[in-house]
RNA sequence: GCGGCUAUAGUUCAGGGGUUAGAACGCGGGUCUGUGGUUCCCGAUGUCGAGGGUUCAAAUCCCUCUAGCCGCCCCA
């Protein structure tokens, strides 16, 4: 017996009307991104293994079992087998892009945004898939374009304040029982900052690590900065004496992270700084931050995250490049909008056009053509119907109904119906296309 | 990757070894061969997730697998 096919595990299909929300938060991303001087770019879903063990860090999880990675086939024997891994995130890709095609030679900052599949082998759960979908931006370029200004850091905040408030998404505030957005934020020092820490906190851990719970005994051998937003409740007593960041900071760093704040009061957006907040990727350099709700994702409760990222263009062999970025997580988007059940009023189509009988198919047919090249959203029964049954599909679908019958052929004259007011009468054809508004 | 819960109609769910598996919504039809949205009357919903086992008998009990969900790890 042969099992039916279906949608590998971790990925799924979206059907309308879902994807008329996913339209609407593409459009309005795109619609801010713009008003902000992005420009969109697309990259490959399959990059060289290389770029992301580089990029990313070996290390870390996505890179050490969370990718999708396969040796490709050598077609001759001159060719050499590539190890091919499909993107678990795009910042890499974009900076490989910004190498590869020299934008840094342009002298210009880059602001560029992507939107697109990205695919990481985790459990599945709610708000979380296999193969997930980012929307994220970029800015970057040579030093001399102003990458490296706190300016940028804050209007990268600010603009992603501006996306959530347009898309609907409160604010957390006491009045909402602070269950809306929530922007938290660090500074994890610069690319000789953080290794300093690094080694410190490795130092502060050794003799204490067999004091803490077996998650951050390992952390402390893999990843110290984990150790920090362990939730363990026993061994916070222990994490609040260990080395702070904020003291591994250079002049620069403090600086820089104290004009992104004052920006950020500036432009109004709301803030909490968390000298604990870690990111999961290597490359983060000075600020680091994520939005976090608390509706519809349970604990997978991070909307979005992203950070500065001075040092990756030369990790992945390219020239000085600083920049920031982010990356939305839009499947935890759309649940969250979901969850806030604003219930936007079904849309409707602007007319049904109902032909009485298969002989009226092809003139309603044309009707139709021609009211849609006039800007008219329009579905077409059949002529087999009853009158009945496309009264009743008629009006599930659409907020007037068309009769095209004999008796309106005859006369020359449309029968219409207005589902919301009951109204019905017969008009001219041109008069059609204003009736139906 | 680890631990737990779940899987029955298109959908949300009830049923818990014994003929033919139920409800609601939705769907099809009728009262009505040119009139919907509210009523009324009929009807069909289905390999009970897949495979195997126990039993005279399995949707029900057991095992394996698959998938979803919850928590962890981690992240978007």
């Amino acid at each position: 017996m042969s099992s039916t096919l279906k949608a590998v595990r971790g990925t799924r299909d979206l059907l309308p009307p879902e994807t008329a929300l996913w339209d609407r938060v593409e459009a309005t991303a795109r619609s801010v991104f713009a008003r902000y001087g992005f420009g969109e770019i697309r990259t490959p879903i399959l990059e060289s293994t290389e770029l992301f063990a580089r990029g990313v860090g070996e290390e870390t999880d996505i890179v050490s079992k969370e990718m999708y990675t396969w040796e490709d086939r050598a077609r001759a024997a001159s060719e050499k087998a590539q190890s091919l891994t499909l993107r678990p995130e795009n910042t890499a890709g974009v900076v490989r892009a910004y190498i590869e095609h020299k934008l840094g030679d342009t002298g210009h900052l880059q602001k560029l945004y992507y939107i697109g599949p990205q695919f990481r082998r985790e459990r599945p759960q709610k708000g979380r898939y296999r193969q997930f979908f980012q929307i994220g931006a970029e800015v970057i370029g040579p030093v001399t374009s102003g990458s490296e200004s706190p300016l940028r850091d804050a209007e990268v905040l600010e603009m992603l304040a501006t996306l959530l408030d347009e898309l609907g998404i409160e604010r957390a505030s006491e009045s909402n029982g602070y269950k809306g957005w929530k922007l938290t934020l660090n500074s994890v020092g610069s690319a000789t900052d953080r290794p300093r820490y690094v080694a410190a906190l490795r130092e502060a851990l050794a003799p204490i690590k067999h004091l803490m719970c077996e998650d951050n005994q390992r952390r402390a051998e893999t990843n110290p900065l984990r150790v920090l937003d362990s939730k363990d409740e026993a061994d916070q007593e222990l994490i609040d004496r260990l080395p702070k960041i904020a003291d591994y900071l250079d002049d620069d760093s403090k600086n820089h992270f104290a004009q992104v704040l004052a920006a950020l009061d500036a432009c109004g957006v709301p803030y909490t700084v968390n000298p604990r907040l870690v990111r999961g990727l290597d490359y983060y350099t000075r600020t680091t931050f994520e939005f976090t709700v608390e509706t519809g994702l349970g604990t997978q409760n991070a909307l979005l995250g992203g950070g500065r990222y001075d040092g990756l263009s030369e990790m992945i062999g390219g020239p000085k490049a600083p920049g920031i970025g982010f990356a939305i997580g839009e499947d935890r988007l759309i649940l969250t909008l979901q969850a806030q059940a604003t219930e936007a009023a079904e849309k409707k189509l602007d007319a049904y056009i109902a032909p009485m009988g298969v002989e009226q198919n092809a003139a309603a047919l044309a009707l139709a053509r021609d009211l849609r090249r006039e800007g008219l959203s329009i579905e077409v029964g059949d002529g087999s119907f009853r009158l009945k049954k496309s009264f009743e599909v008629a009006d599930r679908v659409a907020r007037s109904i068309v009769i095209l019958g004999e008796n309106e052929v005859a006369s020359g004259e449309i029968t219409v119906k207005n589902f919301a007011t009951g109204e019905q009468k017969k008009i001219a054809r041109k008069e059609l296309a204003e009736i139906l508004q």
